[in-house]
RNA sequence: GUGGUUGUAGCUCAGUUGGUUAGAGCGCUGGUUUGUGGUACCAGAUGUCGUGGGUUCGAGUCCCAUCUUCCACCCCA
């Protein structure tokens, strides 16, 4: 036999069941998003290297899967250029190079690959906002779902290429689009049947607000990634990392009454206001933040809980007001579903300053998951073949294909089995796939014109005509 | 990127300190039943033991490399 065939590291084959599981969780979101006002976009899967390059961080360029240009390197019209320190980069891991070694690099890599497979989607839909702005109604509301790919080790949960599905707005810094996507992930989840999630929020300058009364300002991101993980390694590491990162031990205790926040909405609240009253940004943050409660205590949520957590951090990068992330239901072991974030500046990387966006996303594959195990995908989902046609010989099947055309015509999923099988064979086939219903055509019913319809779970039959054998089928 | 883990039949897995011809269950094929499936009984087929090197008289078993699986970290959805 020859060698078994396989797929890259963390890419995945869906049979039919995964597609339409698949498939009616994206249908459902999509829905959701139409009502809402949403438009749907679509970007190349691949973008130039610089249009994503250097947008996500050190730790997201190493990620992103680059595409060799195509040709001949050597040839002398294309030969490339190798870089003047090349010895010394032979030697040096990427986190060794000092800024111009990574200049070289970066330009050695240019020239042999101009194109990069898309890391997400927000960085294409900043480019594609600035590209088309003449032609773009703001505020502009769009949706994408489409496959994302990334070099990462996969893990559970986390594959190399997996599926995004984003929406966004972009030219309004109204809050009320903040409280419309708290509503949209309540009516995705709700519209799922996942009820008693979880949305958590926080907002950037909340954080920037507690750095600044530590005097931490500098060390934003090295004091939120800390305190992000408070619910996973406990009070006393985050401390520890935090001391490591060469946060003062005035400003760690400073942070004691964050660590015993507790309570609902309006108490947390109170004890941010007395921890940041010196902070200009951190009491604008609170202002946005309470804004946001109010309307949405006044709407109401049909299944989900809004909750404020100031651990939250999340991917900084971009973020600048409010922090969005969905986690299952309590009980199902499973990280964040869905998360999200205003970012006003995202555009301006491209050419477009003063345009403030924010958008919210979802993880399909992990929704996928927690649905399966928690059995909430309908019975109804994988609607095969109705019935199957049993193949006893040409003259036979003939008059059956024309049976089997006219049920088709009547929107019923109709067969015929394409081999004069054995009876047994044919039979099993039905079975596997679940047909629920088998007509058998031979001799005896060609010549009276008559259909037997076998009901497969009961084994009973009857014999018809085809007028009655589609009233049956119907 | 760091540390660990996994790979044997279509699937799930046994396989002793290295020792003749590598096994089980399920599935598959055929038969009991030449026009009636799921059950039962009977018979049968299937492996470059992930791949490539090495040690050895001898390797599924030991060593090295590589790919793959899963997990923890980093990071993230």
């Amino acid at each position: 036999m020859a060698q078994k065939p396989s797929i890259p590291k963390g890419t995945r084959d869906f049979n039919a069941e995964a597609v339409a599981k698949r498939s009616y969780i994206i249908e459902t979101t999509k829905e959701q998003f139409q009502l809402y006002g949403f438009q749907p976009i679509e970007t190349p899967s691949f973008e130039n290297s610089e249009t994503l390059m250097g947008k996500y961080g050190d730790e997201g360029d190493r990620l992103i899967f680059k595409i060799l240009n195509s040709g001949n390197f050597l040839f002398e019209k294309n030969t490339i250029e190798l870089p003047e320190s090349l010895n010394t980069l032979m030697l040096k891991s990427l986190d060794e190079l000092s800024i111009s070694e990574k200049i070289e690099l970066n330009k050695f890599t240019d020239g042999i690959s101009g194109k990069a497979l898309r890391y997400d989607l927000t960085v294409p839909f900043a480019r594609y906002v600035v590209q088309h702005q003449n032609d773009i109604v703001f505020p502009f509301k769009r949706y994408q779902i489409q496959p994302v790919w990334r070099a990462d080790r996969p893990q559970k949960g986390r594959f190399r290429e997996f599926y995004q599905c984003d929406a966004d707005v972009v030219g309004s810094k109204s809050l009320f689009q903040e409280v419309e996507f708290v509503q949209l992930y309540d009516a995705v989840f709700n519209a799922l049947k996942l009820d008693g999630v979880t949305i958590k929020i926080n907002n950037r300058k909340i954080l920037s607000g507690i750095a600044e009364v530590i005097g931490a300002q500098d060390k934003l991101i090295d004091f939120t990634v800390a305190l992000d993980k408070l619910d996973k390694i406990g009070e006393e590491k985050v401390k520890e990392e935090m001391r490591s990162k060469g946060i003062s031990e005035e400003g760690i205790s400073k942070l004691q009454p964050l660590f015993s926040l507790k309570g609902d909405f309006g108490n947390q609240v109170k004890s941010l206001k007395s921890i940041l009253s010196v902070s200009e940004i951190g009491l604008e943050g609170i202002k946005e933040l309470e804004f946001i409660n109010t309307a949405i205590s006044n709407l109401k949520l049909k299944t989900a809980t809004l909750q404020l957590d100031v651990t939250l951090a999340r991917g900084l990068n971009y973020y600048t007001g409010a922090i969005f992330e969905v986690s299952a239901p309590e009980g199902v072991k499973m990280g964040s579903i869905g998360g999200g974030g205003r970012y006003d500046d995202l555009t301006s990387i491209f050419g477009k300053p003063d345009t403030s966006g924010v958008g919210i996303s979802f993880g399909l594959d992990r929704i996928y998951l927690v649905l399966e195990e928690l059995g909430l995908f309908p019975n109804t989902i994988t609607d095969a073949t109705k019935v199957l046609f049993i193949n006893f010989g040409e003259k036979e099947a003939l008059a059956c294909l024309e049976a089997v055309t006219q049920l088709r015509q009547k929107g019923i999923k109709a067969e015929l089995y394409p081999d004069a099988a054995k009876m047994k064979k044919q039979m099993t086939y039905a079975n596997r796939r679940n047909i629920p219903y088998v007509v058998l055509v031979g001799k005896e019913e060609l010549e009276s014109k008559m259909f037997t319809l076998k009901t497969m779970e009961t084994g009973t039959q009857e014999k018809l005509k085809l007028q009655d054998l589609l009233q049956a089928l119907l």
